[in-house]
DNA sequence: CTTTACGCCTGACGGC
DNA sequence: TGCCGTCAGGCGTAAA
């Protein structure tokens, strides 16, 4: 699915199609997501679109509030499969296609999601106050991500560090991709311990996770199934993947074949070589 | 507190 | 051709 470069791509390409734009309707053909489809998202029609933002790997959409109205907005996450397109409001929809945003230019948001891991909700109130945002931890290209705060975190956990920087309690976005991508360039080995790790190899692995993260979205994504970006195209940083999906094949870097080992049940790849 | 396993779904692919 | 098992980019939840 779409990690954070993905979402990211998908929240510039819908931007200048929502802002300033009003939901005439939401159309909703399948309420059954990770999470049925709340009827108060309806309370959408009519409303501008004050913001469009990211937080994690959900996209944000905040609306204009009557005076003395609670501030109001939707929650959109993609899963693992889910794309948002930009389509005339008349397109047939197609299969897995569940919900339209239907705006007032003649264009419509679509969301398809064959697997249905994706959400669509209602917030009322500030979006970062909500039960799902609450708890996340700091953005991996803000100012608030360093090696130092890895270093502190990790302290005592015996756990994979692979596992420990996918965990969007200690820093959001980073999924499976591009946690084996990082690890490799930071040349640690995925199942080490995170608490054994010493704070010059987490700056190494904050950088190398900032800098995966910033060339993906520069990308337009990585696209190994599913993701498309809001006008139905592919990103591009599949063909820069070092070790992700390359098991067998030879390290850039050393000529090793890299392995793939399940952590976390999650398939990480890493070279055997390279990283310790 | 940390860590692990599971399940929500569909679809693609390989083996028989 | 079909059937079956496995796997897939997320993440909340329950349980250990």
């Amino acid at each position: 699915m779409p990690e954070l470069p993905e979402v990211e791509t998908t929240l510039r390409g819908l931007e200048p199609h929502l802002l300033g734009h009003s939901i005439n309707d939401v159309v909703v053909r399948n309420a059954a997501l990770r999470w049925p489809i709340p009827p108060e998202v309806f309370q959408a029609s009519g409303r501008t679109v004050a913001r469009c933002r990211r937080r994690a790997k959900y996209l944000l959409i905040d609306l204009d509030a009557q005076t003395g109205e609670k501030r109001c907005g939707l929650i959109i996450h993609l899963g693992m499969s889910g794309s948002l397109r930009i389509c005339s409001a008349g397109d047939t929809p197609r299969k897995h296609d569940h919900f339209d945003l239907v705006l007032d230019n003649g264009h419509c948001v679509r969301f398809n999601d064959p697997r249905r891991f994706g959400a669509l909700l209602w917030r009322s109130g500030p979006a970062l106050n909500h039960q799902l945002l609450r708890e996340l931890g700091p953005e991996p290209l803000s100012n608030d991500f360093s090696g130092e705060l890895l270093r502190q975190r990790a302290r005592g956990r015996k756990g994979a560090v692979k596992n420990f920087i996918m965990d969007g309690r200690i820093v959001v976005g980073v999924g499976n991709i591009y946690a084996s991508e990082a690890l490799f360039m930071a040349g640690i080995h995925p199942s080490r311990p995170a608490g054994r790790i010493s704070a010059a190899r987490y700056d190494a692995l904050a950088a190398a996770i900032r800098d995966v993260l910033s060339r993906a979205i520069r990308s337009g994504g990585t696209t190994l199934r599913d993701y498309l970006n809001s006008a139905g195209k592919p990103g591009y940083f599949a063909q820069e993947l070092l070790v992700y999906e390359r098991e067998g094949k030879p390290c850039f870097q050393c000529g090793a074949a890299i392995r793939r080992k399940v952590i976390g049940q999650r398939s990480s790849y890493y070279c055997p070589s390279c990283q310790r």
